[in-house]
DNA sequence: GATTAGACATCAATAGATTTAATGGCTCGA
DNA sequence: TCGAGCCATTAAATCTATTGATGTCTAATC
């Protein structure tokens, strides 16, 4: 059994409407003897005719009554579905961002460029891990590495340099360290990131590095930040993401030694030949955005 | 704008439900590479991917969770109405029959066809306007003429022949004509029928055909019929339809004298390349059993 | 009743879209 | 590391859908 000339049904609808073959076949670009062969098609299917010759047209029969709202309804979702897709496709821009990066300074510039495209509308995809661009809908993402993922055409947004940080209230409280191995017998942060060797390493800490009081365990720059700020102890934290803390004074940076694994903040997106608009419109304006947050 | 690639949605059906291009290619009997094709042209329509490749297969993306639901629904919606007319195609005959007919000969007789054929279920479509079969769903019909329809194959039934029936009440009261002449004389029903005259001048009547009693005007035999029973006069009808009012004597014949204009009663249905099964049947039916009915 | 305009059917030729077959690359699991 | 399973790609083959020309039919008009 043949199944269903789909062709047919777009025709079908059309001249179900407009009651004519020779407009229908205007209205979908085509010739009357073309529309009659999908016609002939889809009533040899239905193994009845479907429309009853008239002289100045056609009209439905019974049976094709009964058809034509199936097919004009089913048109209608399938193509509303579709239409809806796509216009999502442009008007939403999802990005993918980590946590720290988007609270602490994604989220507080976003408002910027929405003024500056209120026609593009802005999600982010919260997650730690690595998505697949293409695969789940996502347009572009910022992550932290050294911008040579295949694939991926990536642009250096801010220096992924981390360095101490701590509130004033700990300092007034616990004195200020004055030398970096002195950090060593402030209460640290999360003690044993692997931040920490990495820092006291580049700021000249030789020798063991033995903390001798206890540390908070947390794992998000997010948490940490939010801890030192408190008065928790001495954090370790991008400092491009704090910058206004620091610029306050609620957060004292506490040597001018930026530590760094090599590796900075980036936005990324897939290397695809036609690049969206919005996507465009997002890269020019975030890197602009970059270059005004020091590091 | 390009519209919707009608052609690609039931592959998408198909790879959505099997979640495999290879299997859905294996259903639709087509080859993997050309359920590739498709996939990719419905996704270049939708502006964004479908389906996820994945090594052992292929996943929906988010747009294409979203669109499959009202691809399935609407193919389906299609399917089950086409399938449904189909269905109604092979099981119903439609047969177009006149009233009288309809309710004095077929009637009487259409259950010993049903217990015939008992999967055919029968329609009338009792009007006495002539029909267009093939655009009004009409299997066949029952029409009075001379078996020379153009286009349409058709096999005599009864005769057309007609006579003057009365009931045995009207005859007590009135008496009994004893020549046809004398019917002039009797309450004639629809005396101004174009049936008259001619029932009159095969009986051999000659002269000016005067009626001069007054006479009710009505225009099927059905109530013709009905009314000669109930002793409202003398009816002209056909007498195949009575045939059981005569042999149960609650119509009497006048006179064994049957006018005709020359048409008679046909089973008709198109000149078609392929009868269908229900129509073979009917037909067959009807033939042999017009042939145990005088006339 | 002839004529005309409007509309669908049909046919052969053709353009073009689909499908195929073959091949290559990718991912996962053994 | 290898093999199995699966999708993408390509060029060629196929076949469907479309065209353009022509024929037929119907209703309306004169």
């Amino acid at each position: 059994m043949t199944s269903l000339p789909l062709g047919s049904i777009r025709v079908f609808d059309s001249v179900a409407r407009l009651q004519n073959f020779t407009k229908a076949a205007d209205e979908l670009n085509m010739t009357q003897s073309a529309v009659s062969y999908q016609i002939k098609l889809l009533e040899d299917f239905a193994g009845t005719p479907l429309f009853q010759r008239r002289a100045r047209g056609v009209t439905l029969t019974p049976k094709g009554e009964v058809i034509a709202p199936v097919i004009r309804r089913a048109l209608a979702d399938m193509g509303e579905t579709f239409r809806a897709i796509r216009e999502e496709q442009n008007s939403v821009l999802v990005i993918s961002v980590i946590h720290t990066f988007a609270s602490n300074w994604l989220t507080p510039r976003i408002t910027d460029f929405q003024n500056l495209h209120p026609e593009v509308s802005v999600r982010f995809d919260i997650s730690s891990r690595l998505v697949d661009f293409s695969s789940e809908g996502i347009d572009c993402g910022i992550r932290l590495g050294r911008g040579n993922w295949p694939g991926l055409t990536s642009h250096r947004l801010l220096s992924g340099g981390f360095t101490p940080l701590a509130s004033p209230a700990y300092l007034e409280r616990y004195g200020r360290p004055q030398t970096p191995a002195d950090l060593l017998q402030c209460h640290l942060i999360t003690p044993d990131d692997n931040w920490w060797p990495v820092w006291f390493r580049q700021a000249g800490v030789e020798g063991p590095l033995t903390m001798t009081k206890p540390g908070v365990t947390i794992d998000t720059q997010q948490i940490i930040g939010g801890l030192a700020l408190s008065g928790g102890g001495v954090g370790l934290v991008s400092s491009a993401f704090f910058q206004n803390e620091i610029e306050s004074g609620t957060l004292v940076k506490l040597f001018d030694i930026e530590a760094s694994t090599g590796t900075n903040y980036y936005l990324v997106y897939p290397e695809t030949g036609q690049l969206p608009a919005k996507v465009k419109f997002f890269r020019d304006w975030i890197i602009d955005c970059s270059c005004n947050t020091k590091f």
